[in-house]
DNA sequence: CAACATATAATGTTATAACATATATTTACG
DNA sequence: CGTAAATATATGTTATAACATTATATGTTG
């Protein structure tokens, strides 16, 4: 639906101020349907962002340095948010032998299996999309990051 | 920049999938830009984003319900944020004689001045998005107003 | 090697988000 | 009219985000 109708505003000065609205807005709409599926696994999107890259390392180890740049939201709170995937039995952290300020976080078994019980989530953002093409979908990812320099 | 030269990931399922990473990432990227500017004025994204919808009834006063629906994060906590709003200044709240449940906001004058001055925002925020033409962004409007459905 | 700088992670603190519940007022209805 | 349902907002509570600070280990340099 069109921004202006879904937002109850008139217009917008012009397209840049309309896409700046509306990157935040469709971010919200996204970001909404991603909590509710990952609520069932008690698991928040930074949360799953997280596993994600670690999977990605899988069976090698990542720093909480390295989770943080990798990050889709770069200002958080990596050290803490590994702690409570730990507590949760998800990862297990251990001090790096050669430098002893790291710490080595590795998925566990348990971790990788939520993972793939959640790989279904791909499937279904597919039908969330499915409002356009795979081509429109490849044209947004090449505007935005051209966009973004 | 591509994306996935910025998360260093080496590739995504398909284009759906990589959408759905690449709006959040914008969205962050976009969000970093208005939160450090904002901070000068001593407001966030959200309560600027309440400012402008009070401008735009003002001089009429908007109910809590009215901006919690116009909000771009629906989730959030309108009559909080209104508070904080009015311990700064920038509006004011009495309650409506007709209906004594609701509470009727308008902007202050104080309020009006400063999102005169924030105005600027967007001469930036073009500067900002300035890597795509004014064509491109319409087609990523359009496609993203589409994909919501 | 000592002293200082840098790197890495953890912790402290404050404000806010998210969710649930409470309060007050109005509306609906038997 | 009196009671229940609905509406509008405010408040309580808990977890997290954001930012600053601290703790510990490593690197660098005179």
């Amino acid at each position: 639906m069109k921004l202006e109708k879904e937002i109850q505003q008139k217009e917008f000065k012009n397209e840049f101020h309309k896409l700046a609205v509306n990157i935040i807005y469709t971010h919200s709409w996204l970001n909404s349907y991603q909590v509710k599926t990952l609520n069932e696994y008690n698991l928040t999107p930074q949360q799953y962002n997280i596993l994600r890259i670690l999977r990605g390392y899988h069976p090698k180890p990542a720093t909480v340095n390295l989770l943080k740049e990798r990050m889709l939201d770069k200002m958080s709170d990596a050290s803490r948010l590994v702690e409570r995937l730990r507590v949760k039995g998800l990862v297990n952290r251990k001090y790096c032998e050669k430098d002893r300020r790291r710490a080595e976080i590795i998925i566990t078994e348990s971790g990788l299996r939520i993972l793939d019980e959640l790989d279904r989530l791909d499937k279904e953002l597919e039908k969330l999309l499915s409002g356009i093409s795979q081509n429109e979908a490849h044209q947004v990812n090449n505007i935005l990051d051209k966009m973004r320099g």
